[in-house]
DNA sequence: GCCTGATCATAC
DNA sequence: GTATGATCAGGC
């Protein structure tokens, strides 16, 4: 249907963002001339990439930004009525294998959270989907402060799984970003490191960033 | 009510 | 299986 062209600035980008906000996900699928789900049982990815599309974001399953020409990476956050995310906001896979060495700086979780373009949509379930609405887009990028903590949280899970103990980690590990599984059910399975150095199997795990953390991304954006 | 572990669709 | 996009839902 109606595919928007990629942004040609990052200024485009803003403009497009601030032009959705107010509208309707069922307003936004009208014009993309998008079929809205009864629900997002079936469909947990259908906003984002409603989201993409309007945005002109390239979609596709490769490991890069989103906007990779202006270095942003676009996220959907669902909130209540109050503003608070109701849900944890997933980053990218864990590697699990040939961790050691791995350094914070080239981790897939900095990059991608470099320079991030957070659009919050109401996501209340008792709102029926086609009358959610979307919300003020924020561009962000990490605080020092935020970046230490990440950092922290990423180096620490990063030390169990690089001595064999991934399965020993849950997700009330981290003060802001947490591991948890990440597949399509809980018989996926990818090599791990074992505790004894051999390779073994495990569930694929995923950081995700906690909800607190997006809550204050939000609010230093609104200052509510 | 919140949170953690599990799950859904799709492309390749 | 891995990667994209995430939310579901039962146990606490």
């Amino acid at each position: 249907m109606n595919a928007p062209l990629p942004p040609q600035s990052l200024d485009e980008l803003l403009t497009r963002a601030k032009m959705m906000a107010g509208l309707s996900l069922g307003q936004l699928a009208a014009g993309l001339g998008w079929p809205v789900p009864p629900n997002l049982k079936r469909d947990k990815g259908w906003i984002g990439q409603l989201i993409e599309q309007e945005l002109g974001a390239t979609a596709g399953s490769r490991p890069e930004q989103d906007f990779l020409h202006l270095g942003v990476e676009l996220k959907t956050i669902p909130i209540d009525r109050s503003g608070k995310p109701l849900e944890t906001t997933y980053v990218c896979v864990a590697p699990l294998m040939d961790t050691r060495g791995l350094r914070w700086e080239q981790s897939l979780v900095k990059h991608k959270l470099e320079r991030v373009l957070w659009v919050p949509v109401e996501g209340e379930r008792d709102i029926p989907l086609a009358d959610r609405r979307i919300g003020t887009a924020i561009l962000w990028q990490p605080t020092p402060q935020q970046s230490a903590s990440l950092r922290q949280d990423w180096e620490e899970i990063m030390e169990f799984i690089a001595l064999g103990k991934v399965h020993r980690l849950s997700a009330r590990h981290g003060e802001v970003l947490q591991l948890r599984p990440k597949a399509a059910n809980a018989a996926a399975k990818t090599d791990c490191i074992m505790e004894d150095g051999t390779v073994g199997l495990t569930n694929p795990r995923g950081f995700y960033l906690k909800i607190p953390f997006t809550q204050a991304i939000l609010r230093q954006a609104f200052d509510y």
